[in-house]
DNA sequence: CTAAATTAACTTGCACACAATTTAATTGTG
DNA sequence: CACAATTAAATTGTGTGCAAGTTAATTTAG
């Protein structure tokens, strides 16, 4: 080490500190998550250009594709999200001509979000893009499913009751 | 089931279509884990909020703990993100008076990320939060560093060799 | 029955992410 | 040496996430 290369760049290792392994980046949890869901959305993002897609909005569709009809709040509980996520997201779905957005009548505060005909149409061509996705992360089906099950469970844990 | 109560809700199943398990929510391994990251982030807001940090600022801060000096790019590769999203957080970091920017002197298209005295004396506070993440998930020690492994190893399968 | 409390969605403001472009500096080539 | 190609950051524009506050409709209490 030369003590007179002032710009040299100094690990706590090198100038002999203990390090706590817990601080390290590469054994976070967290950042596993974080750097790997962005990874995957990136992955989505080149399949959904295709679908006029983002992978937000594409998340939507997966729950309207299960159940039409349902209200901003029930789409936010399913996707974790709040309306101040959701609400301009919808907005643009609506502006794609993929949903509609329409007011209960027994309830002028609710907004039912429904498929138009062209968003239930685009199921179809979604329906290949979980193979694409599974051949690209080199897994297999058994160990994509396993993992998803304890990534859910760990996301229980995290979440309050509350919600 | 109703057929003049043209509000019900209609699943798939009470239609009779077949559906796609590969197109179920909850069988996404991608949403598992993008929800699962951001209920990562709310738990650390809380925490971080102390240290007057954001969760991505945090990750800096991780970064710059292990190695001062780092350049943005670096600091970019490390943490799998673009100076699109850096440079504006890091400028959020200088104004906060944690780090400095400091340009290179042999090439000035550099700059170089030093920590202040009050960036390295925050490190001492953070050293509480893994134990407070840990006891937060419920989970033990070992499935929280097979789990890490495991979506690391997920992210390597997704990133391109060009990253 | 009516005022207060609650609820659903919307809005606002801030901080990411990231593609695409720009700017400035350095390197490579003839 | 000149000049094209490359590189590092910064900038621009779009789309999330989310806390906090607003608006409008409904429900609850008195």
């Amino acid at each position: 080490m030369n003590a007179a290369n002032s710009t040299e760049n100094t690990t706590e290792a090198a100038v002999g500190k203990r390090i706590n392994p817990a601080l390290l980046l590469d054994n976070q949890l967290c950042f596993a998550l974080y750097s790997t869901s962005l990874a995957m959305t990136k992955l989505y993002k080149s399949l959904l250009e295709a679908l006029g897609l983002t992978y937000p909005q594409y998340l939507v569709m997966l729950v309207l594709w299960e159940r039409d009809g349902l209200m901003v709040s029930e789409l936010g509980e399913r996707l974790f999200l709040d309306s101040g996520t959701l609400t301009p997201l919808l907005k643009r779905l609506e502006a794609s001509g993929l949903i509609a957005r329409i007011r209960d009548v027994q309830d002028e505060r609710r907004v039912h979000i429904t498929l138009t005909q062209t968003g239930r149409a685009l199921k179809a061509e979604a329906a290949q893009i979980p193979a694409c996705i599974l051949k690209a992360s080199q897994c297999t089906l058994p160990d994509i499913v396993a993992l998803t099950q304890q990534v859910q469970t760990l996301r229980k844990n995290l979440t309050p009751a509350s919600l």
